[in-house]
DNA sequence: ATGTCATGATAAC
DNA sequence: TTATCCTGACATA
């Protein structure tokens, strides 16, 4: 299940079996109903933007996935055969078949698209080069919440609803506290814990933010407050709230207001 | 069989 | 703020 590291090691995983690649894609539900213009088509390359997947052919076409909550693409070895016909999206190349079920977006975006949705994102922690400007500018400058910031893809995109409590936590963040009383030091430490744990996401391929769990590790050893009844460096009840119309779980005592 | 919950986002009020 | 879309796993009956 999808945050920025999900998407990231699919672009990674898909350009392995696609790039360069002719391939079939067809929608067998009926509801990509572009899936005719792709077909046949060779793939160019493929990339992550926050939790945009890119899919990208010639003439600046690309395919278009987000996979919102639910979202899967899964991979099956050739040949394939399906007996269930759900699938929004197959795709198969002379390496495998890849099938994308539960999406929230499955479209095919031109150039100017994919410019927009450029604009659209913010800073994601798992792109190379500095980070921009605008991030910062953006968190100083609100008065929400610096849990809800953390879910706002304008600002860090990538970061889902496990990374943000995990993040908070690790850094002692009080959640309700506001962007714009958060100093830069702070701001800069959210955004490169964010980068580090990400990125172990993406080798995992899965979410560990407990330093020395195994790849096989539990969810409750491979994380440290979300979905936790107990904080475990304090003992004390952690708080499950809605904040940014999502569950947050956090240590009242170890994230106290400053 | 039915209910609940989930790592997301957007449009409409 | 809320309603809505997307699917599946698990709990409860």
């Amino acid at each position: 299940m999808p945050e920025g590291h999900t998407i990231h090691r699919l672009a990674r995983d898909l350009a392995l079996e696609l790039t360069g690649e002719k391939v079939a894609v067809s929608s067998p539900s009926g509801r990509f109903v572009e899936a005719g213009m792709l077909d046949g088509e060779v793939v160019r390359g493929t990339r992550a933007i926050g939790k945009h997947l890119l899919i990208d052919f010639d003439d600046d076409r690309a395919l278009h996935i987000h996979l919102g909550r639910f979202g899967k693409l899964r991979r099956h070895d050739l040949p394939y055969v399906s007996a269930k016909e759900n699938a929004r999206l197959r795709m198969t190349s002379a390496k495998a078949t890849w099938e994308l079920v539960g999406a929230i977006q499955c479209d095919l975006y031109d150039k100017q698209q994919v410019t927009e949705l450029r604009e659209r994102v913010g800073g994601d922690p798992l792109a190379e080069g500095p980070r921009p400007k605008a991030s910062w500018e953006r968190f100083h400058a609100s008065k929400r919440a610096v849990g809800a910031l953390l879910l706002d893809q304008s600002i860090f995109a990538g970061i889902g609803n496990i990374y943000r409590a995990e993040i908070l936590f690790m850094l002692g963040i009080d959640p309700m506290q506001r962007g714009c009383d958060v100093e830069k030091k702070t701001y800069d430490k959210i955004w490169a814990l964010a980068r580090k744990l990400l990125k172990a996401g993406v080798e995992a391929n899965r979410i560990i933010t407990v330093k020395g769990a195994t790849a096989r590790a539990s969810r409750r050893k491979a994380l440290h407050i979300y979905k936790k009844k107990t904080c475990g460096v304090c003992g004390t009840r952690v708080v499950r709230t809605e904040l940014g119309s999502r569950t947050l779980y956090y240590c009242p005592t170890c994230q106290r207001p400053r």
